[in-house]
DNA sequence: CGGCGTTTTGACAGGCTTCAAGGGCCGTGG
DNA sequence: CCACGGCCCTTGAAGCCTGTCAAAACGCCG
């Protein structure tokens, strides 16, 4: 399997908050020191999965609070006949198990695609959150906001557009949360997902899936090979996607 | 055909938030004396527009934030040829325009299918209500949570069930968020909508809508006739639709 | 080399869309 | 009082986009 690499930490059993793999990103804010003194303790420690492994699981009780540290993955819903909608990929930096946290149960899972590297919050300690650091409650209302902004875009595809522009619009869209946070350049990205993956997020058979994939990349538009995509003609696949691409603004995180 | 309106709030009755219809329901939680004096503040004024009106615009900057007192309304994205994915319906009690107070533009509109009177709040005032109501940040992420329920079970129709499944699903999710409110009872809800919301809700053409509602009214499982919808066989209507009820606990509100 | 997961292709079927037209309901106006 | 127009609902027919079935090619790895 493909693994995303984090040289910078890779063989830290523990990342000290201080020295946060994603803080140090520019795609984040700065934390005041108090913030991240409460984080320090927020924080109850890290997990690491290994890829294909569940990390949470739809129906679940008393999860806790996750937020991606590294490695790629998908929340997802399945039906009882095994149909499987995949609802969006959550990248470095991104939370994950806020509707367990207030809700009774999940509602859907998350499966990891690489290896993953996660931080792990106490769910009880949430309240704290919101009532000593408003900042990052705050930032946790911008990241579940943003996330529906992705939603609102997804199930627009999935309702109104063609196999062609929902191929198009994703292949964009991967491509752009991955240059976000600097795991693409050059419109070159390492995508750890199959065919079959792209089909459940589209709400497409993986027949017409990579039917549709070949004819873009017999276009030239797009190189989809060996795990790794390279955008050949953005600007022709934004054309026939009708693609909007997201807000780029600094991002929070906790 | 959709036009906005801002009436003047002047010549309006301003309902004193003591007397909210919204925090009256029993699905409210009760605020403290100073959240309620704070809300009070940070509500500017009320607004009332007319079935049919736009209320939010894709693109718009600077909106304020609302949230719904009466009335109903659908959030929508529309493609430049003019296909409609509807993302879901907002009732009494629901937010709208967070995504605009927090990001740039908004990237959905929102109109209203029946009269709406909507409080209107500062949308400077946002970080305040963080700072300094804690409790209130967090009933607007709880909020913001439960509509990432509701899209993604959404998300999970438009991409894996049949036709059949998909408007089933919807009529027991619409039949729910009304009851939850007191709109309805009686397994009958007056549904201020017509079949072609339906279809741009559930991502179908107006044609196959109609004949796939037409086939569950023969079988006897809903009755569909002048705006009023009853549930006639619910257990066998979730039965086929795959329905899974969302969280029933009562709902916080600003 | 053999096994397995992934990708690719071809053929065929079918669910859904599109096109088209008629019917019902209701408010408006002659 | 009835004709008329505008929505909305309904129904039939034809066609296409996408799903399903089947099988082969490919690539990686033990």
């Amino acid at each position: 399997m493909n693994k995303i690499e984090h040289p910078s930490c890779a063989d830290l059993t523990q990342t000290s908050c201080d020295a946060c793999p994603i803080r140090a990103s520019a795609a984040f804010r700065e934390f005041s020191p108090p913030e991240l003194d409460f984080v320090r303790h927020f924080k109850i420690g890290e997990m690491r999965v290994t890829a294909g492994s569940t990390v949470l699981l739809e129906g679940a009780e008393t999860e806790n609070l996750y937020t991606v540290l590294s490695g790629w993955s998908f929340r997802y819903k399945s039906l009882a006949d095994g149909r499987r909608q995949i609802l969006n990929f959550a990248l470095p930096g991104d939370l994950l198990g806020l509707q367990a946290s207030l809700f009774e149960a999940l509602h859907h899972s998350v499966e990891a695609l690489t290896e993953m590297r996660l931080c792990i919050f106490r769910r009880d300690r949430l309240w704290a959150l919101y009532r000593d650091h408003p900042r990052l409650a705050l930032d946790i209302t911008w990241l579940t906001a943003r996330q529906e902004l992705v939603l609102d875009d997804g199930m627009t595809s999935l309702g109104r557009r063609t196999a062609r522009e929902r191929v198009a619009n994703l292949l964009l869209h991967l491509y752009s949360r991955a240059e976000e946070i600097g795991l693409a350049d050059e419109n070159e990205v390492e995508l750890p997902i199959t065919q079959q993956h792209l089909a459940d997020a589209l709400g497409l058979s993986l027949v017409h899936t990579n039917k549709t994939l070949r004819h873009l990349v017999d276009l030239g538009l797009v190189h989809w090979k060996n795990r790794t995509m390279k955008l050949l003609d953005a600007a022709r696949l934004a054309d026939l996607s009708g693609y909007e691409p997201t807000d780029k603004r600094p991002r929070p995180f906790i």
